[in-house]
DNA sequence: TAATTAAGTTTATATTATAAACCAAATTAT
DNA sequence: ATAATTTGGTTTATAATATAAACTTAATTA
């Protein structure tokens, strides 16, 4: 078996749980984000800061009637990067054994 | 979806391969394991510590020989945490969508 | 108009990961 | 014989990271 290195960006539970909700989402708003995954909204603005950075998801500062509204979208990188990380922890979770 | 807590002993790339190689193993000594791992003798130490700490892994030091020989061997409790590990993280791969 | 809520951002702190430095004993080279 | 190197680790210093607390700005409600 070979350890395939965990892309250290989707290696943290809060950032892989908002990539799990975007990619299959097509967009989310900051706060349906942070209600999913019951982050605080400061750990929530920092990693997306991140994930936006690093180019795997676009951020759009909006607003909804007058409030402001934080939407996201995850990119053609971020789903690579998603799809690279899901295939190479399946090393780590022993997928056979475990019927993954 | 709801996003279980990922252990965070076990959320860490090291350990993790650590637990992986050591479910399917029976038993391994520390030398075999930084091979597979191409971990740092001082890392691996320190994270075979934390996880015998939690009582995931017993670490025997015996000898090879005239060596020191350090042996590893995963526990009922470590079995279960690492099962209940990949039970949650299944939830942030989107398994069904990414047919894992 | 004062207090509260909403929607975030900034920043300070605590935790964690990691490698560098170290140690003891065995082996090999001179 | 003894000096240098290798083996099998451990300890510890540092860098990186995660996270929540504190803050901001504007809108809403009392």
């Amino acid at each position: 078996m070979i350890f395939k290195p965990l892309d250290p960006l989707l290696h943290n539970e809060l950032r892989l749980a908002v990539m799990s909700l975007l990619i299959s989402a097509d967009e989310a708003e900051f706060t349906y984000i942070r209600k999913q995954t019951n982050a605080t909204a400061g750990n929530l603005s920092v990693q997306i800061d991140k994930l936006s950075a690093a180019g795997y998801i676009d951020v759009e500062k909006t607003f909804k009637g007058k409030r402001p509204c934080t939407i996201c979208r995850i990119t053609t990188k971020g789903q690579q990067a998603f799809e690279a990380y899901v295939d190479a922890i399946k090393n780590y979770l022993n997928v056979d054994k475990n019927g993954l």
